[in-house]
DNA sequence: GTCATTTTTGCAATTCTATTGCATTTGCAT
DNA sequence: ATGCAAATGCAATAGAATTGCAAAAATGAC
């Protein structure tokens, strides 16, 4: 029997274990980026021997080093994650009734122009306000 | 003797307490945007008599809730707060050296477009990178 | 100025999110 | 199958922010 796509994916950048499989899978699935705890509660519902909550962090920052997922930063208190390939970079939308992020259509940005001596290295756009659902 | 003009713009938007003087007074000689934990740090610096972290916090969310001051979300994870009048929405660089907060200049940014039924209250741009002293 | 009312403050305790140390377990190359 | 580096679980800790409540301070009325 082969590989499922995702170990294949976790094989390629180096160890393959149940809390980063998990962690990329559930991902894959989500429709909103999610946080550390939304990502654990979901692994808790999905298997009896769920990850630990710690690992879930480490789990997650493995796949940021490895290019695999996104974290984005600009938003409430937790952070959020994404899965990155195949997900071209975009701007996010955080209500602030429901808490909920959704990503928004992959738009030209253009980034203003960073003062001498300056390296950019990322940007993030985040827009605030209330979706659809809770308008 | 005539209040100044910190005590004058307060005095238009409620009480003027020691707390709310001192961080608009401190985030007005700011540079850059400030934590919390740095404005508390100047107050404390600057008077024997500076106000509680707490009374810091209360203070900010007050002038923030007033307009006064705006709160800057997306960096590590602590906020940052800087002064609104007289200063037009602009991006922010966050150093991921050095965990300083600079103003990048205004800049025309488009927004993406939004699905239906969202409404947009807000947005903001994070560029992180390293700074001309860190690079 | 003094008093009364309402708003703020300080302090301690608490919440929330994330990180660290370390003994134990697991993945995987051989 | 086995050895060893890498990852995990658990408990403790850190950092940022919030909450409850009695004491203190700011304003408006006299």
């Amino acid at each position: 029997m082969p590989p499922d796509p995702i170990t294949q994916t976790l094989a390629r950048y180096g160890r393959v274990t149940a809390a980063r499989w998990w962690a990329l899978a559930i991902l894959r699935e989500a429709q909103q980026p999610l946080t550390p705890d939304e990502l654990f509660a979901a692994a808790a519902a999905a298997t009896p021997k769920a990850p630990d909550r710690v690992t879930v962090y480490r789990a997650l920052d493995w796949l940021v080093a490895k290019g695999l997922v996104r974290r984005i930063a600009a938003s409430d208190r937790a952070a959020r994650f994404e899965v990155a390939s195949n997900n071209p970079a975009h701007a996010h939308f955080l209500c602030t009734t429901c808490g909920r992020t959704w990503c928004l259509p992959p738009h030209p940005t253009q980034w203003p122009p960073l003062p001498d001596g300056f390296v950019a290295h990322e940007a993030e756009l985040v827009v605030r306000g209330q979706c659809a659902h809770c308008h």
